[in-house]
DNA sequence: TCTGGGGTCCTAGGACCC
DNA sequence: TCTGGGGTCCTAGGACCC
């Protein structure tokens, strides 16, 4: 799709199609699209939204609707489904289509191309782009150099001269970091980099990256298209291996006290999400992002893998606390679960002197209620009085009206804002 | 008002085992 | 009497993608 966020939050709205917009990305936030009025000022997806705004002050700011992006996503994928079953979703707005069984029944490439691109503007009022190629690498940066609103074709025998003009910066896995790499081997373009020796690139970029790019370089790529491989919102697709959380603080934080109640909250929200996808993990990683920017991973793998939210955030904690912190400054903290496995597949061992009715089962009794009376049924005490300031902030009350909390240990009790429910 | 949040994969070193 | 080779697991950091 084309500049998607944009396009979907503006379809309704006339009156927006003829100036700038930009979606999402508010205090402390990257933008998450722009549609093309606000690119020709040089914003782009990704940007911190300060920059954008000083690129284009005059933009209009649409917030993030993620529920209708969705909705419109599933839509479109419907639409290629009828082409073909041989669709890899990649993202909410992307996706690669095997149309080698479907050329009997709907034409040629450009053929399904073009209807596809009409059957998505007549359906959902948003353009796209195709880039029609015989291998996945080469159809995605046509389908780059088609956008906005256009096809791009490149024959079998024309893939080589089609690359090698192409920034190297355009070739997968090449951000910003390898492609300064590159340059300083004065490898600007893709034909640049397919003529160097692999062993030259592989000393530079690494041994499995310099091999692809080589490849990538040439237009050798056999990948097949997968149908549910990646797993995107509502598409399925391969399990997870690790599933995390992170929050970037309004302002940085050094007090131990806030920052561990977010490790709780942080942890809640991941766990539950375990529960809910039905896997559990050994090991446990904290990130910390400090206020110049640097940042911090701790890893710890427990005996035994687990999707309580307690087990989880007792094991971040300790990382916390073995990082010394004397008071640093952090931006930015996060918790993740690697190393998933099935629940099915996790036999406890019973621990001597531990309750068989336990945490587990509290967080399957909170998961029941926070699905029957939303979020705020039930949580865990130290985390109240602040689900308290956030509705304070958000409706009439004093924003500042907060209790004093006793002490920066063990948020441990579950508590429950009504009495009904325990 | 500089830099989100969700992920995956790779590399490299150390511990440990056979 | 001075140090092999292969494998796995764990940790930390980094790069990248959407």
């Amino acid at each position: 799709m084309d500049a998607f966020y944009a396009s979907v939050a503006t379809r309704d709205r006339p009156e927006l199609r003829d100036v700038p917009v930009i979606v999402g990305g508010g205090y402390r936030g990257v933008i998450l699209s722009a549609n093309y009025h606000a690119r020709a000022y040089g914003v782009r997806s990704g940007m911190p939204s300060t920059r954008a705004r000083r690129l284009c002050p005059d933009a209009v700011r649409v917030p993030a609707d993620h529920e209708l992006f969705g909705t419109v996503s599933r839509a479109v994928v419907e639409n290629f489904r009828r082409v073909t079953p041989q669709v890899e979703v990649v993202s909410l707005d992307e996706a690669f289509l095997d149309v080698r069984g479907s050329t009997r029944r709907l034409g040629t490439p450009i053929e399904i191309a073009e209807h596809l691109r009409a059957v998505i503007h007549d359906e959902q009022g948003i353009t796209c782009s195709v880039g029609v190629a015989a291998s996945i690498s080469v159809a995605k940066l046509a389908s780059r150099r088609a956008k906005p609103d256009g096809v791009v074709v490149v024959p079998p025998q024309e893939i080589t001269s089609f690359l090698h003009p192409l920034d190297v910066g355009e070739l997968y896995g090449v951000g910003e970091k390898t492609q300064a790499v590159l340059h300083r081997l004065g490898l600007v373009t893709v034909g640049d980099v397919a003529h160097t020796p692999l062993r030259t690139l592989q000393r530079a970029v690494g041994e499995g990256l310099g091999r692809m790019l080589h490849d990538l370089a040439w237009g050798r790529d056999t990948r097949a298209v997968t149908p549910g491989r990646v797993s995107v919102f509502g598409y399925g697709g391969d399990p997870d291996k690790s599933m995390g959380a992170q929050e970037t603080f309004g302002r940085d934080i050094d007090d131990r006290e806030v920052i561990l109640r977010e490790v709780l909250t942080l942890s809640a929200k991941v766990a539950e999400r375990m529960r809910v996808a039905g896997v559990a993990g050994r090991t446990v990683s904290l990130t910390v992002r400090f206020a110049d920017f640097t940042t911090l991973t701790r890893a710890r793998t427990i005996p035994e893998a687990t999707d309580v939210t307690q087990e989880i955030y007792r094991a971040a904690v300790r990382l916390y606390d073995a990082l010394g912190l004397q008071r640093a400054r952090l931006r930015l903290v996060g918790v993740r679960v690697e190393g998933l496995v099935p629940r099915s597949s996790v036999h406890r061992q019973g621990v001597l002197g531990e309750r068989d009715r336990g945490w587990s089962e509290a967080d399957r009794a909170v998961d029941r209620a926070t699905r029957r009376f939303g979020r705020a049924a039930v949580q865990p005490a130290s985390l109240l009085d602040r689900a308290a300031g956030r509705d304070e902030a958000s409706s009439t009350g004093p924003p500042g009206a907060r209790s004093e909390r006793s002490t920066g240990e063990a948020p441990l009790p579950v508590g429950t804002k009504s009495s009904e429910h325990s």
